[in-house]
DNA sequence: CAGCATCCAAAAGGATACTG
DNA sequence: CAGTATCCTTTTGGATGCTG
């Protein structure tokens, strides 16, 4: 069975890619619908445009997300969650919502742990 | 309301936490219950000491993690999660089952990617 | 056992300039 | 608009040696 704990196992690579510094931003970004490049990129703050072309290309070499391009001049790039992304969905938003929540208590731990520590 | 999506945002830096190379592994093993140094380096492959140290106290610091010192020659240190830290325990196993499942999916879409382009 | 301090190599990632 | 290429800085993190 697949294991992120084993090192060796590619299961832990998956749990990098999603969990990498873009990765997670970028999969709930698009657990909202398609978005083009541009949209991505004024959504997810101080991302710089080679880590999101970065990030995205990785999630579609795995499967999580699509890249369609439509003819056009400008061009119009537009990046939408496979089934299988959007499979991550449900959990990634629980995730960030315990963020949304809980962001003040994390900031009120940590300036107690600073008064008290150094 | 606090906002992963804003760089500026504390709930930025929670995520980057949580979700840094080892923090979600060592939050799920401590999902499990309470688990001393010893326990959670040989149950995480791959991790070094000072990183697990390293990212145990910033999981302390953040309110997430205890640490406890049984006085004992040799020590006993062991952590647990919070009551705060444990309300991330059900989209955390939620996020790893679906990695569990899903993981020869993505090997399965990284090998076709790789086989149709370089 | 459970660390911390130091050093060093590797990887991540930002800034900038350029392209179809 | 949606990138790519290059350079360069910052960060990450492993290895080693030492401590209560």
């Amino acid at each position: 069975m697949s294991d992120a704990f084993n090192s060796e196992c590619p299961a832990r690579e998956v749990l990098e890619h999603i969990t990498s510094r873009w990765g997670m931003l970028i999969l709930a970004a698009l657990g909202e619908g398609p978005r083009r490049f541009s949209e991505l990129h004024a959504t997810i703050g101080g991302i710089s445009e080679k880590m999101l072309s970065q990030t995205l290309r990785t999630l579609v070499r795995d499967g999580l997300v699509t890249r369609t391009v439509e003819p056009a001049t400008p061009p119009r790039v537009s990046y939408e969650l496979t089934p299988l992304g959007r499979g991550l969905t449900t959990s990634l938003e629980q995730f960030l919502s315990w963020i949304r929540k809980h962001t003040i208590d994390v900031v009120t731990a940590q300036r107690r742990h600073d008064k008290q520590h150094g």
